[in-house]
DNA sequence: CATGAACTTGAGGGGTCCCTCAATTTCGTA
DNA sequence: TACGAAATTGAGGGACCCCTCAAGTTCATG
């Protein structure tokens, strides 16, 4: 995002690519806590010109994360245009899972509570402040549950990311499936009271 | 369960019972892959004791876990005697959730496809079995959805396990939250078809 | 109590991953 | 082309965790 106060070395720059494209790959397919020596050898290079350009893991993820989560803003803006927002609604949760599924990194960095880098937290914060809205205007249209709070969606997150993990490579349907359970719960026709919750 | 073919000396024997006792703790607290260095040490023993006794770590699981799931038992014989089938439906699953939400190690083991040890794998499958008549009743008698299938607990129980995990210290009650939103789409009046699955 | 079997100990070798830094290579320019 | 700055390399030290085994200790029995 900050314009390159140096401009690097061609081999440098050349690298710096390389090292976005593995990571990029390597975090999509393992995971945020992918080892860098595997990003390194993937971009054909070593530990420490990795080091060299990303001194943390967190910068790394600086790098690689806006650019996924692009994605995610297009679904978010699909979501807010459409002119039925119960369907708005339904469609961004299913394409910010459909996100997860396909981006082991993605699932991890929503998952693991919104922020690892300030990059990726900005990007995050702003795409929940959309959330919230998609969730306002579902409300107000009536169809979802008067209930329902932004807090939820932090839940239901942490709850899909883990059921993807156990189930996209034996069922990758599965996800959906219980999705459409959860939103079955979620109409506002559906609602009971939350039980008040005091001992445990 | 196999009775002790050779009866072990008494300092043994009081080794063995203490690295039990710090199993299920350290486990109940860390989590299953807890360092079974930190379980030696707080039973006051070397590791190599606790190798000595339990060659692997799914020896030391077996030892533990079983008791643990004692209390699973009970709630499901209570759910099965509930003369209300929804209604012990709904108790077996806050039960379940209740003792994940206590013990970290039973979390992993029920969130981690079930099939750690023998032993294990043989009161999971007796609870499966269980489970699926508490299923099986609340269907016939029209209040669960008639597509909910025992498939759908597991899918179920990894959603719930993580998020246990990840709301417990910041907000214990976040996780009926969530299963009450589920379990309202879970009512027969409340279910819609699920979506067919085709393209991902 | 003495003796051998049972048991315990903990250093140490193996593995993975983290991160650093002195030596080396490559680049851009004069 | 030759030189200094920029960039790269990869061995190596630290942190964890796994598991083993030779040496030492404790128990139970005659």
């Amino acid at each position: 995002m900050a314009a390159e106060l140096k401009p690097l070395r061609s081999d440098a720059a050349r690298n710096r690519d390389k090292l976005v494209v593995a990571a990029t790959q390597v975090l999509a397919e393992r995971g945020l806590d992918a080892p860098l020596e595997h990003i390194a050898r993937r971009a054909g290079v070593s530990i420490g010109t990795l080091y060299n350009h990303f001194p943390t893991r967190e910068a790394l993820l600086g790098a690689v994360l806006p650019q996924r989560l692009a994605a995610l803003d297009e679904i978010t803006m699909a979501a807010l245009a459409d002119p039925d927002p119960w369907a708005g609604f339904v469609g961004f949760l299913e394409g910010l899972f459909a996100l997860h599924a396909e981006d082991h990194s993605l699932n991890d960095a929503l998952a693991e509570s919104f922020s690892p880098t300030t990059d990726v937290s900005q990007v995050c914060h702003r795409g929940f402040h959309d959330a919230q809205r998609i969730i306002g205007r579902a409300k107000a249209s009536g169809r979802l549950r008067a209930d329902f709070e932004s807090q939820d969606l932090v839940t239901l997150v942490w709850a899909m990311s883990q059921v993807i993990r156990k189930s996209m490579k034996t069922d990758p349907g599965a996800w959906r499936r219980h999705l459409s359970f959860y939103l079955d719960g979620l109409r506002a026709e559906a609602a009971r009271p939350v039980p008040d919750e005091q001992a445990v």
